[in-house]
DNA sequence: CCTATATTCAACCTGTTGGTTGATAAACCG
DNA sequence: CGGTTTATCAACCAACAGGTTGAATATAGG
């Protein structure tokens, strides 16, 4: 009788890239990273908080797979990915045209409804 | 020395929108919805929890801008409203396009580099 | 008026998030 | 070797998220 029934999956793919994108101090992160490569220090500096907050932001960023991060002597050098981010557009993009297609068909479906004149004044 | 400096607003609308797209229960909600508006009961029944439980979900859809709602007697349908969607789409496009314009400059500059020959095998 | 239905409000519980500080590990440099 | 820099780990804490149950509100209808 139920039409539909869904399953949750905990932590999937794209609710970690949502999850990751929620929050402005990542997203100026990733802002950033757009730039170019750059280390935790470099990322931690414009903002008013600890190395080590940043440094569990870049975690969250590397599990949702937003950024990589190679090895350079001390340094840990971030880069941004962006395949997470296609993912994430693709969702967005695929509700909103289903959402617009509908009312393409409701208008299409009126007009054939009544098809002579009515310019709605 | 700073070179740029971040004002992190609280509750601005791209963290709502992301915030609310995190939860696979709302994205699921607003699936249903691109169908077409419902009530309250009806995107509640496909899911293992309660009624009061989704009536929260659709209050954050409702903070985000991604959903709004009438009333129809006892009925509160809710309809998808996608303007919160072009505005995260857009951001995801522009630091996704910026990385990829970074890839292309370099390329550029590689070639200017070894103008000549090799075929890179 | 009374009742049934749809929805929300309120209190509560539990796990997670986002920050802190202090200690630790790893790599350079003198 | 000892000291400095870079980054992470660990413990802690306040606030929030996401669920529950029970009570309250709003509307329709006999």
């Amino acid at each position: 009788m139920t039409p539909w029934i869904i399953d949750l999956v905990p932590d999937d793919p794209l609710s970690l890239t949502f999850a990751a994108l929620a929050d402005p101090t990542r997203r100026a992160i990733l802002a950033r990273l757009a730039e170019g490569e750059a280390t935790v220090n470099e990322l931690a500096e414009p903002f008013d908080m600890s190395v080590q907050a940043v440094s569990k932001h870049l975690k969250v960023l590397e599990r949702a797979g937003l950024i990589s991060r190679g090895r350079d002597a001390q340094w840990r050098p971030c880069r941004l990915e962006t395949a997470p981010l296609d993912g994430a557009s693709e969702w967005i993009r695929r509700y909103r045209d289903r959402w617009d297609d509908r009312f393409d068909r409701l208008d299409r479906e009126i007009r054939r409804m009544r098809p002579g004149s009515d310019t709605d004044g």
